[in-house]
DNA sequence: GTCTATAAAATGATAGAC
DNA sequence: GTCTATCATTTTATAGAC
């Protein structure tokens, strides 16, 4: 009685699923969720709607497991810029701009994504509360450690700034994605030179 | 034969159409425009939605119009806290920030559809495109007029800096329509704290 | 200027066969 | 795991009466 091995059976257990998400990012990316639907985005996979639906229970379920599976490669990225531990907080959010600049639809499904999320109702609301406010708290404990190094004013408010570096990555982001011709580099490096003082 | 003044006739021409705008502007404002609905807006206008239609000629028209007559609104406010001729951008900038806080749907109007229009296809994508590259001139000038009254350093990149301020004051009104606990002029005042110079 | 009626298409989701 | 068939809505827009 040949049985095949059991612990064998499952060997591309989740390839469909990512495959899913990979097609799903770009639409959501591209039309956001409420622009996005489950029939383009299966026919782009080469399967049913009701195909896709049954690995994903729902089109807010799959836009979650986009999001999730994006922050996921997000952290990857944001841990690897400020890897150096004697690098400031404006060495490494520069090394991130330019980095990002060479994946615009990462960064186009969360500008999009985000400024939907601002409705109560919307799926992600939740996820992007509790991403900026886990966000700007560790910015500002980064912040904290140039500010004890002597890299920053002993007076500066961590927090305040951390809302602030946030704020003119996320702005900037949106005018590169709706004019490519616009140089986010440039404004991240004049602002960082003002606050670590020029050199 | 008493004929009516045809200069009378016209008394309340555009009532229903400001009304009209009123309700589309809410709509469009939490829900964007892919989100917000003609049938919704219908109903709580108190008309019949084929009834809208008669004013607008389709939704894209009314997203349109709703956006050319907020950005009428916008630039009476912003010559109003330019009005100052002696003020410098910093101040004007800080006292719009602290009108746009009495104002969160006006705000989440333009951050909502702003993000959907990076789309190519949205019908307000070239309206977005003209706009931020006109504000990012006008506000270079006027940064130029401070830089030439010593105000601020004769080596600045102004047009730099203009994309540096629409940035940080679009990602901050995004922060705090996603969560109010946030504030806006603590991060604008530190920011242009340090571009004028500590005092 | 506003209505009813209706078209014509698209939407997310479910039932059930294979 | 994937399909066909189908449902129940909802969508924008048009035709035509009043």
């Amino acid at each position: 009685m040949p049985q095949p091995p059991p612990a064998r059976r499952r060997l591309k257990p989740g390839a469909r699923r990512r495959q899913i998400l990979d097609v799903a990012t770009r639409e959501i990316a591209a039309s956001g969720f409420r622009g996005a639907s489950l029939a383009e985005i299966a026919e782009n996979v080469g399967v049913s709607q009701p195909g896709l639906l049954h690995h994903f229970p729902s089109k807010a379920a799959l836009l979650l497991a986009v999001l999730e599976q994006k922050s996921a490669e997000d952290t990857a990225i944001v841990d690897e810029v400020f890897a150096d531990a004697e690098g400031t907080v404006g060495q490494a959010i520069t090394a991130l701009v330019e980095v990002n600049q060479r994946d615009p639809e990462r960064i186009r499904l969360y500008t999009v994504t985000a400024a939907e999320s601002i409705d109560a109702g919307h799926p992600a609301h939740d996820f992007y509360l509790r991403r900026y406010q886990g966000t700007r708290a560790r910015l500002a404990e980064r912040l904290a450690k140039d500010r004890e190094r002597g890299r920053l004013p002993e007076t500066l408010d961590v927090a305040e700034v951390a809302t602030e570096i946030l704020a003119l990555l996320d702005g900037l982001q949106f005018q590169w994605l709706l004019d490519p011709g616009v140089d986010m580099t440039g404004p991240v490096r004049a602002y960082f030179a003002r606050l670590y003082g020029r050199t």
